[in-house]
DNA sequence: TGTAGCGATACCTTAAAGGTATAGTAAGAA
DNA sequence: TTCTTACTATACCTTTAAGGTATCGCTACA
C-alpha cells in the first residue's frame, strides 16, 4: 500500500465516479481503476460496489475511508509542523523564466517552497531563452526556466515539462472550422505564419513540414506572447506557439488546435550555472523544484 | 510523499545506519540514500545529520518520526480491522508447486492471505511441472506454481519470480576452490553433470555452452531435489539446479555457485486453468498472490 | 599513513505507473 | 425492443522512477 492508493481512493470516494475522480487527479481513468483494484486485492475486499450507473462504498470501504482520511491528515500535519519549525534558510532567489508554461510552474513551486521556507523571497524576471542564458552567465539570475533547444557546457539543465506546439488559427481561415482538436502540419503548409522570433525555430518548424526544403511563409515574428494572439486575430496568418501560451482557448476570432506531429513538442528546462556558486536557499529551491516537477 | 518513504525513513531511524537499514529492507544502499534524500527535499529539511561515522536525527527528524510511526500504525490497523470484518470467503484451495523457490513463496502468500480470509484453507501438493500441469487440467489442483518453459493455450500463466541456475560442485572438483561466487558455463563444459530430469532442460543447458552442438555429459538425472545434493556429494558430477534448491549453500562436501550466463535464469509461473471454473476463494488467492509477488 | 566503514554519485536495468484504444454492461431514450 | 449514453474494465503500449552495480570520497581509527 502506498499513499498514492490512499489519495486515489479518497478521490473516488468523494466523487463517487471513477471518470470524474481521474480527471480531478489529472490521470486517465484506466490506471485509476487499476490502482483501486490493486488496493482492493491487497486488502482482500472490495471497497466499492460497482453497478454500471451507481457506485457505493462497501462496508469495508466505509471503514477504510476513516483510516485513509487519517493518514492523509497526518501526512499534511507532518509537513506543516516541520515547516513551522522554521528553517534557517533566508535570502533572495533570482529567477527568470520564458513565457508559456514557465510562469505557471514557477508560481506553484514558489508557493510550495515558501510554506517550507518563509524567509526566502523571490525576484522573477521574464524574457527569451537567449536573454535568460545571458543573465545566468552574468549572475543576474540564479535559476531559470528556458526552452529547448539549449545546450551550454557551463550550465546544468534538467528537463521539467513538455507540451505540444499549438496553432492559433484565425476564424477567417477554413482550417478553423475543421473538426478535431488537432491539425497536421500538412494542413497549413505554405500558409502565412506568425511564429516565435528565436532563430532556431524556423529550421525546427520546417522539419515538420511535408517538404522540409521549402521555406516557410513567415509573415510576422514575435518574441513576446502578448502580441501573438492579437496578430492572429487580425487574420494575417496562423500563429504557432507552445500550447500553454494559447491556453485561453477559442474565442470569437481564433481557434486553438494542437499540432499533430511526433516532433512538435516544446520542452522546458530548469537551468543554473555550473560555475557560479549560488546560495543555500537557491540550492534548496533547485532541489525542491526537481523533486516536485509537474506533480 | 509515499508510504515507501515512510517505511524507509523508519528503517534508517531504527538502525541509524543506511547500509544496515538497506539490508533489512532488502534493497541496495544507494537507492535507499536517494529515497531519503527525496523525502528531505520534499520536506525542505534534512532529517538526518550525516557525519561519516555517526548518524543523528535532526530536530525535524525527531518530529517527523512521530508522524511516520503514526502513519504506519494506521496503515496496519486499517488492514487488521478490515480483515476482522470477516470476509464471506470460505473454502478449500488446492495448490500445487514445484520444488525450489515455490514453497517459500507459497508459505508467505498463504500466511498473508489467511489473515484476510481465515475461513479459507489450503491443500498443497508438490511435484514436477509436467505432473502439475496434468493435475491442473484434471481439476486436481486450482492454482499452481510451475517452471518455464511452459505454454498451454488452456492455461493462464503469469510470471512471478526468476532466479539464477546454480551449480552444486563437489569439493573434489578444482572448480570448487575457484574464487568468486559464480562460474561460467565454459568452466564446466564437458564435465559430468547431474541435472533435472525434465526433457527440455538438456537442450536449454546446451545453449549456454561454448559449443551448443556438443552433447552434455549427463551422468545422472533427478526429478526431485532431495536427491540432488546427495548425488553431488559423492563427487560423481556437478549438479545444476535453480538457486533456491541449493540455498543451503556450501558445506563440507559441496560448494554452490551461481551460473554466470545471461540465459541461465530459472523462471517460475503461477498458473490456473482457463476452462475450469474455480471458487471465489481461489480467484481471490490468485489476485492476492499476483498483487503481492515477491514483496 | 594506510585501512576499513559508510554514505554519496554516476550510470544502467527493470518494474510499475500512466496513456490510448476499445470492449463490455446496464440504464434510459426513441 | 433496439439504440444511445454513461460508465468501468481489459488489453496493450510508453514512460517514469525505483532498484541495482561500480566506484568515489570522506573520516575515524589502527
Amino acid at each position: 500500500m502506498e499513499l498514492r492508493h490512499i489519495r486515489y481512493f479518497m478521490a473516488v470516494a468523494e466523487e463517487m465516479n471513477f471518470t470524474k475522480a481521474a480527471e480531478k487527479l489529472n490521470i486517465a481513468q484506466p490506471p485509476l481503476s487499476r490502482q483501486i483494484k490493486d488496493l482492493e486485492n491487497e486488502l482482500g475486499t472490495e471497497l466499492f460496489e460497482r453497478t454500471s450507473h451507481a457506485l457505493h462504498l462497501t462496508e469495508a470501504g466505509i471503514l477504510f475511508k476513516q483510516y485513509a482520511a487519517q493518514m492523509l491528515e497526518i501526512e499534511g500535519r507532518s509537513k506543516a509542523d516541520i515547516s513551522k519549525m522554521g528553517s534557517s534558510l533566508k535570502g533572495l532567489v533570482y529567477i527568470a523564466t520564458v513565457e508559456g508554461y514557465g510562469p505557471h510552474m514557477l508560481a506553484e513551486w514558489i508557493a510550495g517552497f515558501r510554506k517550507l521556507h518563509p524567509d526566502v523571497s523571490f525576484d522573477i524576471w521574464s524574457g527569451t531563452t537567449d536573454e535568460i542564458v545571458h543573465r545566468t552567465h552574468n549572475g543576474l539570475c540564479d535559476i531559470a526556466i528556458v526552452m529547448e533547444p539549449f545546450s551550454d557546457p557551463d550550465i546544468i539543465s534538467k528537463h521539467i515539462h513538455s507540451e505540444p506546439w499549438a496553432a492559433i488559427i484565425p476564424k477567417s481561415d477554413p482550417l478553423a472550422s475543421q473538426k478535431g482538436k488537432s491539425i497536421k502540419p500538412e494542413d497549413f503548409a505554405g500558409k502565412p505564419l506568425i511564429m516565435p522570433s528565436r532563430a532556431s525555430r524556423n529550421e525546427e518548424f520546417r522539419k515538420w513540414m511535408p517538404d522540409p526544403q521549402k521555406p516557410l511563409n513567415v509573415v510576422c515574428k514575435a518574441a513576446h506572447m502578448i502580441n501573438v494572439r492579437e496578430l492572429a486575430k487580425t487574420g494575417m496568418g496562423i500563429a504557432i506557439f507552445p500550447r500553454a501560451t494559447g491556453i485561453m482557448g477559442d474565442d470569437e476570432y481564433v481557434t486553438v488546435k494542437n499540432i499533430d506531429h511526433p516532433k512538435a513538442i516544446a520542452s522546458y528546462l530548469l537551468i543554473k550555472s555550473r560555475k557560479r556558486r549560488i546560495s543555500p536557499a537557491c540550492e534548496a529551491f533547485w532541489d525542491y523544484a526537481l523533486s516536485t516537477k509537474k506533480k
